[in-house]
DNA sequence: TTTAAATTAAAACGCATGTTTAAAATGGAT
DNA sequence: ATCCATTTTAAACATGCGTTTTAATTTAAA
């Protein structure tokens, strides 16, 4: 007997999926609702508004993500002695373990996120503010003592700066995995586009600042 | 005597004002049309479309940037024996020299640049391929001498992620000066956005690819 | 000055969106 | 079986969008 699916969660699956690929304000409810294969007036009775709904979507993936990930960063601490590298490296197991939430749950978290942040709906930064600040500076805590020598204003922009390189990978993963598919008959899958994140984030992560280099 | 603004200009100047701002999709041609003082119609009279009007906006930067870009990387080229720094660095003047074309040139074009990239639409990445397609590739292959040792695909690759850091630096750009500000005490400039960014780049593509990292 | 083309103007069109309404259906608890 | 709260349904609402239409106006050539 499987386990009854409710209504909310029927909205939750069809729009995380669509969310994931075409983005929130390019996805109207009425798709969402046609997909889930529930009442176009649901989503607002469930959840209140669209706005909601998008919030309700991230939650699910944040409140197993972000603890997980916070888990890693203080263990990393506790060993001490660690580099940049080590921090990313922190994000792979918090990632893949999203696939017991959903089957392809790492790929759609990420895809989700280049979302939320490209379209800076206030109220998402504010919730993910408001819920995981904590989290952030943490992690912002743990680049900084990687990289003792770079000042704190300096880690904070290198730290948007790899989420837009890993944002931006994941938006545009698909088309680009196509292209590159096509122009160099290499098929890449979308686990490996990480993996060839994660070297250049902490190449840049690492690098020299700018008033540090005198030639 | 200043020379007579005609209505193409007042509608292309308002319309790069905002779609830097807001994004393209976010801007609609009401918006425009009242900044700019002119008439809804006269958008589609002049231009077509609200697509046709992307393009022109985009067009203005483009068809001067692209060929000083070009001209820097040959210029680089025929010297020789340089490095990935080098090549991020080409795009310095070509970037300071938009002031000519406005004021505010270099900023607003790396905005529209962003918003053009986030919000693919195809048409616009299209033009791009068609027009510039020959300039894209000469920096890849630039970036590709600057680093023999990276394959081709994998410099394919990471020339995207520096895509994306740029763009989301951007973008993101007035939102995290004033978090940085707030946070940091520290006022930062548009320009020094990108004298921070450009070592992350450059330090980001020089990594070790994840292949070669035999721990 | 006359005339024809180019431009501006105001209004409406057709469509898609998120949201609300009010009635119908459902499902447990008494 | 009845009743009441919960949920589902169909329809309409209000709004904003890009675009089109038609007429008025301006511009410049003959």
């Amino acid at each position: 007997m499987a386990k009854r699916i409710t209504t909310q969660e029927k909205i939750l699956n069809a729009a995380e999926a669509l969310f994931a690929e075409q983005g929130f304000e390019q996805t109207s409810l009425r798709q969402i609702t046609t997909e889930a294969d529930v009442n176009l007036a649901s989503v607002n009775y469930h959840f209140g508004s669209k706005k909601a709904l998008i919030q309700a979507v991230m939650a699910r993936y944040l409140e197993v993500f972000m603890p997980k990930l916070a888990e890693q960063l203080v263990q990393l601490a506790e060993r001490g002695n660690f580099t940049t590298r080590d921090v990313f490296d922190c994000f792979r197991e918090p990632l893949s373990e999203l696939q017991q939430v959903r089957k392809h749950g790492p790929t759609l978290f990420l895809s989700l996120l280049g979302f939320a942040y490209a379209e800076i709906q206030g109220h998402l930064r504010r919730y993910t503010m408001d819920h995981f600040g904590d989290v952030m500076a943490l992690l912002l805590d743990t680049l900084h003592q990687a990289n003792p020598q770079l000042s704190p204003v300096d880690m904070f922009w290198r730290l948007h700066f790899v989420l837009g390189a890993t944002v931006f990978a994941q938006v545009s993963g698909p088309a680009l995995r196509e292209i590159a598919a096509a122009d160099f008959g290499e098929a890449v899958a979308a686990d490996q586009v990480i993996d060839r994140l994660i070297p250049f984030l902490a190449g840049g992560v690492d690098a020299a600042s700018h008033s540090s280099t005198v030639e």
